[in-house]
Parts: C-alpha cells; sequence; structure tokens
DNA sequence: CGTCGATATATCGACCCGATATATCGTACG
DNA sequence: CGTACGATATATCGGGTCGATATATCGACG
C-alpha cells in the first residue's frame, strides 16, 4: 500500500458508506470532493474496485431489476467500514500531505475531535515545515532570481501563510468547542 | 512524451542554462521552483539525465580536475537551447494545467510578452473553467455535504478565487507594459 | 582517525495516469 | 419507427513516476 492508494481506499470506502454506487458516478464523486487535478482515472478505480471486492471490504450489491445492463453496484461490507474508520482515526503521517488532507478533512464528521484535532495539527506543523524551507532559499539569499521567479516564490509563500491561518482557525474552533462540550460540526 | 515528463524536461534543460549542475544540486532547485510536493524524485530524475544525453539535449561537461569524484556535471546543447525554447514558446493547454505553469511562469523572463500573455491567459481560463464546475455542485444543489464537507469546499473555492485575481493581476501588468512599450519585468 | 550526517548516483518493484476500445442508454428529429 | 449522437459505463494496456533501498564518498568534529 503506497500513500496515494490508501488515500484512494479511503475515498472509494468514504464514498460509498455514504450510499452505494457505481464506479462512473463514484469517480464523479471523487472529483467533487478532491477537484479535477489531484482526482482517480478510470485505469486506477476499476481495477481497485476488484481488488477491495476480492478483500471482501466490498461487495457487489446490485438489485438485478433496478440495475441497468453493464454497470455494477457496489455497497461497503462491514469489514470495509472498519478499515475505513482504521485508515481516517489511526491516519499518521501519510494524512498530513495535500491530498491525503483533504480526503481525512471531508470525512471528519466520523471522526472524533481527539483524532480531527491530530491531522489539522499535524497538517499545520507539515505546512510550516515546508514554509520555512522556502522562506530559506527566497530571492534574498544567494539564489539568483528575476522578477518572475521572485513574484511566483512571494505568491506560492503567501497561499501558504493563508493555510496555516485557515487551519489555525478551525483548531481553534475544534479546542474552543471542546472546552464547551459542544460539537458545532457535527453531521 | 507524457504531460509529466515535457515539464520536468522543460525544468531540468530551463535549470541548466541557468548554470550546469548535477543531478543531486539540479533536484534541490526543482524543489525550490516547485517546491516539495510536485517536484521529482530521483528515480525519475537519473534515468532522464542520460535520455538527455542520449538524444544530444545536454552534455556530461565537468572539468575531471574541479569535479569530485562520483559527480557528473551537466550542460546544456545548442540543441538543449532550441527545445528548451520549443517546450516554453510551443506551450499549448499542458501548460494550463498546476504544476506545468509553475515552470512556464518560473522561466517567463525568457519568453516574449505574447507567449506570456497567452499562458496567463490560457491558466486563467483553466481555473475559470474549474471553479464553474465546482461551484455548480456545492452544497446549495442536491449534494447533501455535512460542515466540514462545506468548509473545504468554500475553502477550495475561495483558494482558487484568489489565483484567479492574481493572474488577472499578471495579464493587466503585462497588457499595461506593453501598451507603453516596456518590459518592467525583463531579467 | 573514526564516526556520523550530508552529498551523490543508481536501480527496482509497485502502481498510477492517460488513451483507447467497446457497448449501451436516452433522446431528438425526420 | 429507426437511426444518429452524446453521455453513461466498464475494461485494459503501455509508458513512466514514486518511494525505498543500496552503495559510496565528502566534510566536520572530537
Amino acid at each position: 500500500m503506497t500513500r496515494r492508494s490508501e488515500m484512494l481506499e479511503l475515498a472509494i470506502l468514504g464514498l460509498l458508506h455514504d450510499s452505494p454506487m457505481h464506479g462512473y458516478e463514484l469517480r464523479k464523486q471523487v472529483h467533487r470532493v478532491l477537484g479535477t487535478v489531484r482526482a482517480m482515472s478510470y485505469g486506477t478505480l476499476y481495477p481497485r474496485l476488484r481488488l477491495l471486492v476480492e478483500r471482501g471490504l466490498i461487495v457487489e450489491a446490485g438489485a438485478p431489476a433496478t440495475t441497468r445492463r453493464g454497470r455494477i453496484t457496489y455497497a461497503v461490507t462491514s469489514a470495509g467500514q472498519e478499515r475505513f474508520q482504521s485508515l481516517l482515526t489511526g491516519a499518521g503521517p501519510n494524512a498530513w500531505e495535500d491530498d491525503a488532507f483533504d480526503v481525512h478533512f471531508a470525512f471528519f464528521a466520523r471522526a472524533d475531535r481527539a483524532v480531527r484535532l491530530r491531522i489539522l495539527e499535524g497538517r499545520r506543523a507539515r505546512l510550516e515545515e515546508r514554509l520555512a524551507m522556502f522562506r530559506a532559499n527566497g530571492p534574498a539569499e544567494g539564489v539568483t532570481m528575476d522578477g518572475y521567479a521572485a513574484e511566483l516564490h512571494r505568491h506560492s509563500l503567501e497561499s501558504a501563510e493563508r493555510d496555516v491561518r485557515w487551519l489555525t482557525g478551525l483548531i481553534e474552533t475544534e479546542r474552543s468547542a471542546g472546552r464547551r462540550g459542544v460539537a458545532q460540526h457535527e453531521e
């Protein structure tokens, strides 16, 4: 299991939990959550669905009468539910990376506050680490940069700083909700 | 040549033009331009360097006296320069995508204004297209979204909108510089 | 002079992407 | 009706990327 394939598995299991569907529809949903860029190709999705069936995490669940020819509807099994939970709540440093973070975040309603805080803080730490590295070889240092390279550097820095502020706000919300014993964002 | 490999080739040729270097240093520079996320692994870089040598776009150029054992310094050939220019200025829709756009932008000083404008406008159009798709299946529509999914959606939208404004500013600058016959950002 | 972390290249297996092939469904139009 | 067309839907393949690992040298420090 690579980082990427773990993330895709989490996305598939999480979306199928919301409601059973077939591959084509599933991919559209992944696009919705992840954006067009980081989403999954058919060449990845269909083989993976079969693999998940083999491993007993999902099953073909189409009611033959209502199912159009050529369509295969999938649903999560209880083993799949467990796998989803362990991927979501047992999230390690893999979940700090860009695309994996988004998928985890999208399913935050199904994780408790401790897990949410751990992922948010890990993500923020990762971004700050990257910011430090990025600032270290800015245009001020020995590195030569023309106007465009410097502008790109500035803009990237600004975007990352904005994301850090966003995360800080979310962390603060989780913490204050915890203090008051209120779950503000629950489903 | 896939989209990704074209982008990596552009990055390698462009960075080696600035100054000859060996693979390890080259990768650090790619990291600097692209950020840690979208950069290139060694398993991609080293085979590609050898391929570029085979194709005559770069040469091993280490002065044996000043070169540490085990180091191979590369420099662009004139064929490599031409390839760089054709990749940069002949940029098609591939250059509208996230990582490819960044690399092209980093080398803008070596493209003329017409090319820069074409890439900036293409990039903006791609982002706006994505924004439209993204807005279309927001939380308002039939799609059910809990608080976290909605928050992710909102934040992604905001980031993309910010990038569009950034591009619009850059386009305006290029246009007004053109009108006044001034090349503000030139090296 | 010995150890340790940074520098540097090379290679391999797992597996992801993008393109393509194939077929069916919905529907609009004469 | 029927037929043409775009959207829906699954399947597969080759090219190529990633991440891990192996190997070895350099520089600094005590």
